[in-house]
RNA sequence: UCCCCAGUAGCUCAGUCGGCAGAGCAAUUGACUGUUAAUCAAUGGGUCCGCGGUUCAAGUCCGUGCUGGGGAGCCA
């Protein structure tokens, strides 16, 4: 008989005769004449409560039957006489597909996280880590359908890279040799890393396609040891032709609370359970980010008001230095509240490629910080002018020659165009109120930690 | 890489002044009238993170290493 998830099934308000599941044993509960057994199938948060009454066909495997086995139960769909579920299902035949040894670490009591990423092989079998999943399924899905509806091309770009300074931070060295072997003789016949970013290539694509994005995994050497940081993420990039730094604020104000709103709509159950778990301020901050309007403020007054700020910094604030942690969080957590884009940096902290402003101080550079995660996004509007940008890349040391390329593209028909990077685990953070990258990837890599 | 904290049963943790290794939950076995973190009873379960040191005696004190967590930097 057909297999039915019990997604469909709890939406079901008729009885029906006979149905058929298939899923894992999340608990088993007996009496004399009969037990209850939930078992939950991963289509949804919810398990479903199948009763099995002594003597029916497969009930000898009952004995057998412990929290994480996998069964088949096939059996009538039923309003439920008990408290606590609408709906189950009355046995009619029951089958142990894949039975679960009494080692199996998951108890039907809370783990903590740190326990659960020694299992991350067994972990997305719990609620909380399961709805991760179906919640970055969809967001995933979100963005896809957030660009095709403006016109966007889905572009893929490299994963593997011969330039060793994209600039984004260090790199994971790619190679089939050993040892000394010098690298002219290596698969490529020179240095190959991982990429750190999609975006020099996204340029191109931009610059023939109009408006691309491309959305995968990133990699990065970085010994950082921090809750929103891993060696490999997943990063959306879009870049759009003739687009200014307003126009890219834009995108990515309205791509966020797309998703918000999407996720809300099509997650209730997942988002409820983050609401009430693991952060009793997820509806909250999820209204402000859906329906709030984003501050914009150029850099030169966040540093206006993280001067005249009551509270005091461990590290002092003045033009031409980078914000620290302690005076983002204080802007989008204490100022604002709220999302805050920051914009036009001072060119000193900032990449090559981004576009420098008429007062040839500052550039236009822009980054999403939100609350709780800091940087959610950081993008700007690229040096579209060829002079400028050697005279940038001639400032910061980088050879012409290896990013020819890059800069033929200022002589054929440049025009404006703009981008950015939103770190997709870190909108996922943002979305559940989960506080540590390695709880939003189902196996997170991170420095000294490559487990299965 | 730097600063701080932690590591004791499968999990969460207690362990006083250095003096016999503990609890709850889980597991196993049994009982049980529709239970739902079921209930009740019994049973099993330990490299106290590793190595070295102090001491009559170390889970406990000292040194060191490893692992994990929090923060900083780097960034998304």
């Amino acid at each position: 008989m057909k297999r039915v998830k019990i997604k469909t099934l709890l939406a079901c308000n008729a009885p029906l005769e006979e149905v058929t599941i298939k899923g894992w044993v999340r608990t088993k509960r007996e009496t004399k004449e009969f037990s209850f057994i939930e078992v939950n199938d991963g289509s949804c948060l919810s398990s479903i409560q199948v009763i099995v009454d002594a003597g029916t066909p497969g009930a000898h495997y009952l004995p057998q039957i412990s929290t994480g086995a996998a069964v088949s139960v096939t059996g009538a769909l039923v309003a439920s006489p008990g408290q606590g579920q609408a709906v189950e299902i009355r046995s009619h035949d029951l089958t142990l597909v894949g039975s679960s040894h009494e080692t199996y670490p998951l108890q039907k009591k809370r783990h903590g996280d740190e326990f659960l990423r020694t299992i991350a092989h067994l972990r997305p079998r719990t609620n909380k880590y399961g709805a991760i999943m179906r919640i970055r399924s969809k967001a995933s899905h979100l963005i896809h359908h957030f660009f095709e509806d403006r016109g966007f091309f889905l572009i893929h770009t490299p994963v593997i890279t011969g330039s060793d300074c994209e600039g984004a931070g260090e790199m994971f060295r790619l190679t089939t040799v050993k040892g000394t072997t010098p690298a002219s003789e290596d698969f490529f016949g020179q240095e190959t890393n991982l990429t750190v970013s999609g975006q020099l290539s996204a340029e191109m694509m931009a610059l023939a396609l109009g408006d691309v994005y491309t959305f995968g995994p990133t990699f990065r050497a970085e010994n950082s040891h921090t809750s929103r940081h891993a060696a490999e993420f997943w990063m959306l990039e879009p870049e759009m032709a003739f687009c200014d730094l307003v126009g890219n604020m834009d995108i990515t104000e309205a791509l966020v609370k797309y998703v918000v709103r999407g996720v809300l709509e099509a997650c209730p159950e997942e988002i409820s359970l983050f609401a009430n778990f693991v952060d009793k301020t997820l509806m909250k901050t999820l209204i402000t980010l859906r329906d709030d309007t984003y501050i914009r403020l150029p850099y030169r007054e966040a540093i206006d008001i993280l001067q005249k700020a009551k509270k005091s910094f461990d590290y002092p604030v003045s033009f031409g230095t980078d914000l620290q942690s302690e005076h983002e969080r204080y802007l989008a957590e204490v100022h604002f509240k709220k999302p805050v884009f920051l914009y036009n940096y001072p060119k000193g902290i900032k990449p090559f490629y981004m576009r420098m402003n008429d007062d040839n101080e500052t550039v236009a550079a822009m980054d999403l910080l939100v609350p709780r995660i800091g940087e959610l996004v950081g993008g700007s509007q690229r040096e579209e002018r060829e002079e400028k940008l050697s005279q940038r890349m001639e400032e910061m040391g980088l050879s012409q020659e290896e990013y020819w390329w890059y800069l033929d593209s200022r002589r054929f028909g440049s025009v404006p165009h703009s981008g950015f990077g939103l770190g997709f685990e870190r909108l996922l953070m943002l979305l559940t109120g989960i506080t540590n990258i390695r709880d939003v990837i189902a196996f997170p890599r991170t420095p000294g930690s490559i487990d299965f």
